[in-house]
DNA sequence: ACACACGGGACCTCCCGTTTGT
DNA sequence: ACAAACGGGAGGTCCCGTGTGT
């Protein structure tokens, strides 16, 4: 079929987009760039996408749709206990984290970092990102709130926003680092925190 | 006296370069507007730096010892309480984070974003910035954990790039959500799980 | 035809670039004048080149294969004596160069005194295009030397890397003397000693 | 004495002019690469010289006398029969040429190739420096020509300009070919030429 | 005699996007 | 749908030369 074909060639775009911005950046990742890694001419690139923006929202968009796809593929329905899902949660990242070896990052948060300030259409497009995945983690947290009283009170929202941006800080200095055993420590800490507010000794394992 | 003049310009370079950084990153703030913002000529730009890579180094360095001059004025030696000292370091960022409204940002943080996976010399100085503030920052946490022996285990280094995580990824969220409660919110639980470890409890005012 | 207007634009960016190298030499040809003199946008300019260095190349090539067409407009082969050929190669010589003009030197030559010791890469293509010429010319001197056995033994390849320096030399103090009758002179001593070598007396017509 | 201090840095600046020059020609020769090179810093060499241009002529001009003591040094007035002194001068240039190395090269040559149609006023200093060399030739070919009447009769300025030609040809050659054994090769078949004007065998030793 | 801040501009590179053609 | 020629302009580099002061 010719719309596959053609479609290969958006998605190849697309996914040379995501991994070059993820890891140089948006200003740092050139139209010619992604061209060349996606073996596809600049005249099919123009087809596509009106613009590098444009190709950057759609490449932003795969990005958490592959995200929303992990976190569909966790299951957590299949757990009978709420705080669990949230451990689960904890588990999905750590292991998605640490199988990027050298390329960890976040796609919208890297191109958030340097754009946000710059462009107040694109700086809602990140916000949009992050809230999908905050709402996301906030009903898993809302619902081991609800299943098993706090110790301290918290607002589920707020803690999934402080997640996001742990995950966040934790790419960005990872990305630095290059130190996978920091990611673990880090996630670590997290957990013991979360269950801290459970009233859960830290070391649970 | 010339000296005095002298070094204006090349001050204000470094304080142009940090600000513009600060804002849309390394790759995405151009010589021209360094020079622009600065009021000087791109040929006094070169007399003072070879490239814009040298005034990044410079202007992190700027940076780094802006931070550890806000660290040294917060006087923690003058409380006897290690445990004090850990939260007058929160109070300290808090208050910090909050004052820079909306240019929030980390200016190490936001070049290392981009430029961590595309120039290892770079990546080592980013690394070395961070481990700076890390180290710090142990040595108080270190101080606490000796006066005040933790409920659960952890090691200061450890927790100290957790917060240095935290601070980069709240930074990240915050020049996307530009909403100042959100730093408030998020220091908040960083505050309760560091309490939790010394097993105070999390409303502690 | 669009593909004739297309290379039309290339040919002339090569032609000016041969143009202007060979009054100017590499360093002092800036791109702008290349451009300029062919009438085509710098934007145009990356289209064909993604440098300075790779239009010299591809201008060298032109000279190159413009000499080799010279040479074979010659006609060699129709002269029965192989002696015959040496001095025809001698009259081609001192037609082209008179011809030149004002504008005499050989483009080759002219980036090579500049470059040759500052980019090892180019000083083998250099000698490349040299050793093109010597080759043809060794084959008509070797020819020669089979047929009239020299009353001095002499390497053809040897005699051929002579001439070839005699002619750099020509051209290179052509350009400063200005003066036309001096390349004619020099050519006639170097036909002299070309007899020299086979016996005949050097006032032969 | 300060005087001689003061001369020092402007012969170092000069030394290097010569050096860089040599190597990379006029336009690749920055003054900030001249002073570097020398240890000097840019305000001393605009003490000394109003531009790049007038540093280049001083540099011509110690090259120029460099070259007249060297033959100065040979001593040709200590032999007697004048073909001796021919020979001997082509010993000379041998020996010095040998002695280069791989930075082989005749400055003035090679700032010629590249400005004598750039700047008309340069062109004429190129000219006279020839012009000393060739005089200095011309004198011990003439000498020679009225000692042994020539088997073919020459003019000994036009031969001198000959071997001037061949001279920057071979040195242009050998920068490009770095093969040292061709610069003995082309000077022997320098001696054979003039030999033979003489009615000499080729071969003499 | 010398040092150095400083200026203005030119250089090469190359980027993003349009146009044209198939 | 795709390819490629093409344009305009900006980005980083850095060069030559001037000025001021010591």
């Amino acid at each position: 079929m010719q719309a596959t074909v053609i479609s290969d060639k958006k998605q190849k775009l697309i996914d040379s987009a995501i991994r070059l911005m993820l890891r140089h950046g948006y200003s740092d990742t050139s139209v010619d760039q992604i061209c060349a890694d996606a073996g596809v001419t600049k005249g099919s690139f123009f087809h596509y996408f009106a613009s590098k923006e444009q190709i950057c929202l759609a490449a932003m968009d795969e990005w958490s749709a592959h995200w929303r796809d992990i976190l569909a593929s966790a299951k957590f329905e299949e757990l009978a206990d709420p705080l669990d899902r949230v451990h689960r949660l904890l588990d999905v990242m750590e292991q998605a984290y640490i199988q990027c070896g050298t390329d960890v990052g976040c796609m919208v948060g890297t191109v958030a970092q340097e754009m946000s300030l710059a462009n107040a259409e694109l700086r809602k497009v990140f916000v949009s990102h992050f809230q999908a995945w905050v709402d996301e983690t906030t009903k898993i947290l809302a619902d081991a709130k609800a299943a098993y009283p706090p110790r301290t009170d918290f607002d589920p929202a707020e803690l999934a926003w402080w997640l996001q941006s742990f995950v966040q800080g934790t790419l960005l200095i990872a990305k630095s680092r290059q130190d996978p055993g920091f990611i673990r420590a880090n996630i670590r800490h997290c957990r013991a925190y979360v269950d801290s507010l459970f009233g859960l000794p830290a070391d649970r394992p």
